[in-house]
DNA sequence: GCCGTTGTGTACGCCATCGTATGGCCGGGC
DNA sequence: GCCCGGCCATACGATGGCGTACACAACGGC
């Protein structure tokens, strides 16, 4: 049989990245397929219309960025406050994962199917937080509200457009994690990666 | 002269709400002529083309989601920490401007002079919250984060989809609030309109 | 009551995109 | 070296959206 020059797993990757880039709007086969430097011709021998390629693209992304994050995480170890900010500088940041993330935010606001995926991602993701949260925090209650605290701030500081007078948003990103995490400013050693 | 049946408000609100069920590319001439009642016929003498109808309705947003309710929240008064509830009330609560902000948040990743409306919007909310919670903390580096956490957690919310383990998410949000205004659980009697 | 201004209905050309049909290309197995 | 099957190019009809052109209808000023 002859060579897949663009095999299903390149249609997919390129739609994650016009997703990206542009919403689910800007998926579009042909378009996918000028930037891959082919025709539409094969696309529909992998996938039966476009809604299966954005499902493929789902599945790729929940299996990537839920997975592989947590997989790592839990292999490198480290104090609960250091896993915290790893699993966020895995998952949000890098320009691969971190817009995807975001388009699927705006995305699931409109599409039922698509919540429901996001809900079963930041669910593994909130217990994460819960569970790293809960070694250094007794009450149940505060710990539910300081991973919200900490998810929130991973997720909104994309979303928000202000200025921090004169520092920098990682810094007060640094800043606000340590008020979320409960540590004293002088413990900080690493500030990149966010809560 | 014939009586305007489709004023060029009509046409902006129709935008905005189509904004905010779909975002930009929901916005298109010949849909919102459809719910009007009317066809595309007279929205190309209020508008150029579809491009300053988004303007304007950016225009529209911008005047009423930040002077009217930083005006209104100045005028009512109380003390600052019930005017942030007051004025993220104001804002995000309600049908109409919240879905429309978020809507906006995602256009302006993509759209620079979106984002940079998105910038002057945000600053001034941010003042706003840098001025009450400056009445109660001392130290500028916490106030821009707190700061920050508000403002995250505001917006955050919407975009996050996980579950809060029995918890409704009001009550979450509330806990968060406390902490991030640095308030003791007790003292708390109203819990709506986030932080 | 006439008339012009102004908003609206309708029709058109254009372009992008979808999904389908069909034929050619190319590599591997025998 | 021939055949076969998967991959791709190309062409097609259908749909829907933008912006334009033009005719009609309604209302206010006179």
């Amino acid at each position: 049989m002859g060579a897949a020059r663009t095999p299903r797993s390149r249609w997919v990757e390129e739609g994650l990245r016009a997703l990206a880039r542009g919403g689910p709007d800007a998926v579009r086969v042909e378009a996918l397929a000028k930037h891959l430097g082919v025709t539409k011709g094969g696309f529909y021998g992998y996938f039966a219309d476009r809604e299966a390629l954005l499902e493929a693209m789902l599945d790729t992304w929940e299996r990537e960025s839920v997975d592989g994050v947590i997989d790592r995480v839990e292999r490198e170890g480290g104090d609960p406050k250091t896993k915290i900010q790893r699993a966020g500088a895995l998952t949000f940041s890098g320009d691969r994962l971190l817009p995807i993330d975001l388009a699927i935010r705006d995305w699931a606001r409109r599409d039922a199917a698509v919540a429901e995926r996001l809900r079963r991602v930041d669910n593994r993701r909130m217990a994460l937080l819960r569970e790293m949260i809960g070694t250094f925090c007794p009450d149940p209650d505060e710990v539910e509200a300081r991973s919200m605290l900490a998810f929130c701030v991973a997720i909104g500081e994309h979303f928000i457009a202000a200025d921090y007078r004169g520092r920098t948003r990682a810094e007060v990103r640094a800043h606000a994690a340590d008020l979320v995490l409960d540590r004293p400013r002088e413990d900080r050693d690493r500030e990149d990666g966010g809560p």
